[in-house]
DNA sequence: GTCGACAAAAGTGTATACACTTTTGGGCTT
DNA sequence: AAGCCCAAAAGTGTATACACTTTTGTCGAC
């Protein structure tokens, strides 16, 4: 999450932040349709700047457009949820090596200063907060490895997990992530790579596992529910 | 390169497609104004399509937008080069790992016809051709992974690669990088995890050693040329 | 009563219009 | 002659208008 902020206070952005954040928190339910007039009548805007909007969402695989029939909250296949966890173990394996290379004091901090607010999220059963906070985990450790390009692509792929995980997700088994991200950043600290690749490696397999892939699941796609 | 392709034949579509070649084949410098009412001329359109393919452009990091001020072909700089090399390797290490261990007769073959495809490019002297296989080997790994978000997400860092190399390449010492290519396929072939993974970090590397990140660029942003 | 066709409504796709900002260029001052 | 100021030109940002497509709902035929 936490896209393109900082975008600049543009219209068009406001109005890609205020959609993400509805779909990511589950507001606007996967197969939603988007209709481009009632979102500018809504924002007060005309139905230019929502199209903007819309066409940047789609990019960003948050929504799907149909040529001539409109926006819709995108609805991920199992197989693209499997392909989107494949990328992120692969960019995430990596980049924790590299972390461990590069680490500082300073870095160390900014982790545990972030898992501190991850854990007093879920005390608080403040489920949006904790939701946002548990994917910024990763991307806090792009950003504090000074790769802005690095940062921002794992942030749009964790949107779309983000999205994934409330179509998938079974149990709140994803309760406990805080506690991996806790022994990452001490294998981290300990600079033992071997250690925080594979404490890495089961947290992202940990939070595929806790989704039910394989299950078939509600859609607004009636040919594709009944067929 | 060859991004959204198969996007449809929308009319914006077809502006992007052939905005992002003229970029990548350098027919647009770095740093060019691109005025919307000429391109709307150029294209038969309305400012309406061409503001649309500039907004998907600027997503892509092929232009940069200024507010009130309009868009520009994007001037990378050599921090963000390092940068968009450093998620490359992450990325390609693992994909080259996982491709190891799924490897087939078929997909061998299929990556062997590229690179013969790349050579015959290089012999006939066809640069924008040779630059544009030489890039879509690393696609074309990712796609017979069956992982297209994978594929995608290459597709967007190699045309931001051939922008980079085009601000800061030197000499044509990437010619060998087909070789190189070769030599990664042969590794895959024989299984070879640890050697695969080995040529593919130095292939990376070279083609970043090749560039001169740290030399001053010409540029059109007076400023900067004399600041 | 069900099915099909056709007309109205709703909605998307593109073009145009207009307000406002930035750039350009000429003339006035010094 | 160089520098500044202001007006015209060019260009971007947003809204609106209109054509065309999809959807909806009604009426008539069987």
């Amino acid at each position: 999450m936490a896209n393109d902020i900082l975008e600049s206070t543009s219209a068009t952005a406001t109005i890609v932040d205020s959609l993400t954040r509805a779909i990511v928190e589950q507001r606007l339910r996967p197969g939603t349709k988007l209709a481009e007039q009632k979102l500018a009548d809504h924002f007060g805007v005309s139905r230019t700047l929502v199209r903007q909007a819309l066409f940047q969402l789609s990019q960003n695989r948050l929504i799907r457009m149909e040529p001539a029939r409109g926006a819709f909250v995108a609805t991920p296949s199992s197989d693209e949820a499997r392909q989107v966890f494949a990328v992120r173990r692969m960019l995430e394996l990596e980049m924790t090596r590299a972390f461990v290379r590069t680490v500082t004091p300073a870095r160390i901090k900014a982790l545990k200063d972030h898992v501190a607010r991850e854990k007093a999220a879920v005390s608080r059963d403040d489920v949006s907060g904790r939701t946002e906070l548990l994917g910024d985990f990763h991307v806090e450790m792009a950003r504090l490895m000074d790769n802005e390009v690095l940062a921002q692509m794992l942030g749009d792929l964790i949107s779309r997990c983000a999205l994934i995980t409330l179509m998938y997700q079974t149990s709140k088994a994803a309760a406990h992530s805080s506690d991996e991200h806790a022994q990452i950043v001490k294998a981290l600290a300990a600079r033992n790579e071997a250690l925080a690749v594979r404490l890495m490696e089961s947290h992202l397999l940990h939070v595929e596992e806790s989704l039910a892939l394989d299950r078939p699941v509600p859609t607004h796609d009636i040919a594709a529910a009944l067929g």
